[in-house]
DNA sequence: GGTTAGCACTCGATGAACAAGAGTGCTAAC
DNA sequence: GTTAGCACTCTTGTTCATCGAGTGCTAACC
């Protein structure tokens, strides 16, 4: 790949992710500025073809980017995009004074981001083990149902109810609900199991009498509360791109994204590293082999906690994507360090 | 309308919503046991198209219903649909023994519905006025902070962060919360208003020391949480129908969709008499104007309090849609009537 | 007088034929 | 190594004829 193949890829790309359309070699002699005639590009094309990097949908069309190609692109030709002042002011003034509440915070970050980037958007909450338990409370609904309300450090609010088997007391919910408040605050949920609600009920046992398997419900519910999540929006926009005029094609993909299950999977799968691009087949979902996903980590005081996704067709705006959701993810990441110096700070 | 024009009417319609073709006169001749000849059926439809019951898409095409059509079938023509004994199953066991827990009932039966209908479903929750405040609880996240836990006697749960102006001790916070919560229990959430809330500051300050605003902001937050919600399931269905293969079309309808505001007010208008069937433009909104909604209310305890609701294009299954949705109002409306029997009886 | 058979007519859908245009690959000249 | 030129390919859009479903009307029928 010398230099001037690696141009002409770059204009092939750059010129489709715009246009839609196959590129030809005329166009890009015209319109980028590489020095030489078509007859010329058009015999680099033929090489970036077999290379493997661009195709044709046949025979006597302009190309369009493999994935190959776009990996390439996205590994090694791919400027910085620079986002225009409005957007980042838009981006900044939602994450400024008047930030959503904690509990909004998510899917809303999650809307901006899908109007801005017109992307379907998607959002992963912290893992469970950077969640500590901060506040927890029983609620009696009646003697057989409770609500069991969990608070994490980062203002992840849970609520879920419970049945019990057996009749439990208001007073009794209440003493099991104190104690194990007590001794489960500021542990990391993750810790919450089965081994640690033994320990606890052997010595809560001396202080009262526990309904038997209550605390494995409990022990259970806090477990499923502290569960990832999965916001998303802007599943529409998908509807503007002119790869998915296909009704039949469109409800694949959407009804594949209905499953939480699924959308989890995409997001944990490249929570590692920073900024990930994920391409076509490397989605590893044949649903969804015609779209690319960039996905970029959110983190809590230093530590990993979340990711942030956008999907969009193979011919996505990669760079200007991966811009947006880097300063998205930057301030988030700061508005949730504030959020928790907050709550060390003035407590 | 003769007995025989009502026949032609029904058979157009029946032949019409199951094909999604214009039906032409030698159809219902050979189909339908008219014992007239198609020339016959020809000049009846003359007629109905006259009477504006039907019209025809061009010149030599068959008919197809019209608003007004479809408008005198449900009031006159429709016979009882049957649901076969498998719908009836696996309706009567959602509901049975392991009914899903009440903060998932209702989202649940949405996605039931929807399925089994094929159309998009959506459901109201009850009425403020018909929630009483059953359980209250204000868990402390930061001075700032606070988690404002509510639950209904019919079971459903909300939470919301509030934000105080200024710091508020969790010691505090707590005798607030107690008095409150005895203040408030049992008392319809929408009674929850400004001047109640200022009698009880009255009452409360010779107690303690109330923080300006804060009373407000609770009273306001309990009056959000007790407001009337949406759920919403099958939007995809939508796209299995003939007359939505425009992804414009589509668009137009899902993103109006999108917005809960329309679809309470879309429920909460139609929720007087308990079957209601709107067609096309009935529905009054330009988007939808090709869709109908069949609803039926259900009740908690024999007090009007939610809707349900299918929306599906005017060629829908009126019929089987209304038996479906009755066979499911009905059910829900038992079990909620146990839930609170449950709550009174063993409490 | 209502019903029906027959027939001419309309109009959308389908498909073939054709022209236009975009783009390629190859060759030969620079 | 680069480029101009050209023949070739393939898609797209258009026109045109055909087909068929379905109608409306008329005249005959019971």
């Amino acid at each position: 790949m010398d230099e001037r193949k690696q141009r002409v890829l770059r204009a092939i790309i750059t010129d489709y992710i715009n246009t839609a359309e196959p590129v030809g070699s005329r166009t890009i002699a015209k319109s980028y500025d590489l020095g030489v005639s078509s007859a010329t590009i058009r015999n680099e094309m033929a090489d970036l073809e077999e290379l493997g990097f661009i195709e044709q949908p046949h025979t006597s069309s302009g190309r369009i980017p493999s994935q190959q190609g776009y990996r390439y692109y996205v590994d090694f030709l791919m400027d910085e995009s620079n986002l225009v002042p409005g957007e980042i002011n838009t981006i900044h003034s939602f994450f400024g004074e008047d930030a959503p509440k904690i509990d909004k915070l998510l899917p809303d970050t999650c809307k901006v981001l899908s109007d801005m980037s017109h992307y379907i958007t998607m959002i992963l909450t912290p893992t469970k083990s950077a969640g500590t338990l901060e506040q927890m409370q029983i609620l009696p609904i009646n003697p057989f149902q409770a609500v069991l309300i969990i608070v994490t450090d980062v203002g992840l609010i849970h609520h879920r109810t419970i049945d019990f088997p057996v009749p439990v007391s208001e007073k009794r919910l209440k003493e099991i609900s104190q104690v194990l408040f007590g001794k489960l605050k500021g542990h990391s949920i993750d810790d919450v199991n089965v081994t640690l609600m033994r320990e606890l009920s052997g010595e809560l046992s001396k202080e009262m009498e526990i309904v038997d398997g209550i605390l494995e419900m409990l022990s259970d519910a806090i477990k499923t509360s502290g569960e990832e999540k999965v916001f998303l929006d802007g599943t529409l926009n998908i509807l503007n791109h002119p790869e998915f005029q296909d009704i039949e094609k469109v409800k694949e993909i959407l009804s594949f994204l209905a499953n939480e299950e699924i959308l989890k999977e995409l997001l944990q799968g490249r929570k590692r590293d920073g900024m990930n691009f994920a391409i076509g087949e490397e989605l590893s979902h044949g649903q969804i082999n015609q779209c690319s996903m960039v996905t970029c980590t959110y983190s809590f005081n230093g530590n990993t906690m979340g990711s942030i996704g956008v999907l969009g067709p193979t011919r996505m705006e990669y760079a200007r994507s991966a811009s947006l959701i880097k300063e998205v993810a930057e301030n988030l990441s700061m508005v949730l360090h504030n959020e928790n110096k907050n709550n060390g700070g003035k407590k």
